[in-house]
DNA sequence: TTGGGTGCAAACAGTTTGCAAATTC
DNA sequence: GAATTTGCAAACTGTTTGCACCCAA
């Protein structure tokens, strides 16, 4: 969608401010790793992302992309996410205030968005009943996508 | 509660059952690792664990305490829960069939369980609506406890 | 020119693994 | 006695850090 590459530019455009603001420093890293951030769009890792910048130029050393995945981290620009049990931090734009949630399916790792208020306005009371004022959170569903039987075995119940 | 003791008592005897089945030998070290475990109960860390467990025996290897504990994940009995972004994996046993997520204080880091059914019923309804068969989900709220206050600054936002 | 940024290699935390010796069945 | 389990140390994965050099402002 057009939307979406509006909002793209957009995100570039406050980046841009931000990092002025905090007086860092455009350099040619930094925007290809961008570009290539961009371009890849969710749920990558820093492998995939190292992989990727490294096409382009192939001198660019990890450190590096570890340090602006994180520096973009704290300048709210991307989310980090720790889904299944052992596999490594996904990074995700975070666009705006839209928030969503996520499926992912066991066999395939399809990862598919969901958004719905009803759970977010029920986190909401239950966090009250407990005396705590929310202020974010994690949530995840796991279970097998239309294009996927379940695997054999190995039942699983769910993990909160 | 008594009941707690019952459920303890009735998972360390389904636990021998299954280790049986398997043809897993019984150890000193496996059953002080067990002891010590059920005495924690919730939410430890492989080092809190290791930790106890030496204060009983200082000669018990670290291995040896994460392979039973991978063992113990692997049967089912307990569970495996990556809560805040950078902490490790902390472990819960698992007690039958019963259900509930974790709202964890982001200043003191208390952890509270909750149970919310009708979040669980809409669980399956997103899944279903996205074609997908759900068997298990990760749900995690943060926030500040009734004993703390919100952090001077630093802003949240949720993360999915 | 000067502070931030870079690549490299080493450090790091948490966890797993290979192996020879010890233990359980 | 055969097979499993152990402790140790080394390996491994994902990530961070110290440092000398480099470069954008």
């Amino acid at each position: 969608m057009a939307a979406e590459l509006r909002e793209r530019k957009r995100l570039r455009a406050e980046l841009e401010s931000v990092m002025g603001r905090k007086g860092l420093r455009s350099t040619s890293q930094r925007r290809l790793i961008l570009d290539r951030l961009f371009e890849i769009g969710e749920h990558f890792t820093a492998d995939d992302l190292i992989a990727d910048v490294r096409q382009a130029d192939s001198t660019v050393g990890s450190a590096t992309v570890y340090r602006t995945l994180r520096m973009l981290v704290e300048s709210g620009l991307l989310q980090e996410h720790r889904f299944a049990d052992h596999e490594g931090t996904r990074f995700e734009l975070h666009v705006g205030d839209k928030h969503h949630d996520h499926i992912i399916c066991m066999t395939c790792g399809k990862i598919r968005e969901f958004e719905e208020p009803l759970i977010e306005q029920l986190q909401e009371r239950v966090a009250e009943q407990l005396g705590f004022k929310l202020q974010s959170h994690t949530h995840q569903l796991y279970g097998y996508c239309s294009d996927c039987t379940p695997a054999p075995s190995k039942s699983r119940s769910s993990r909160g």
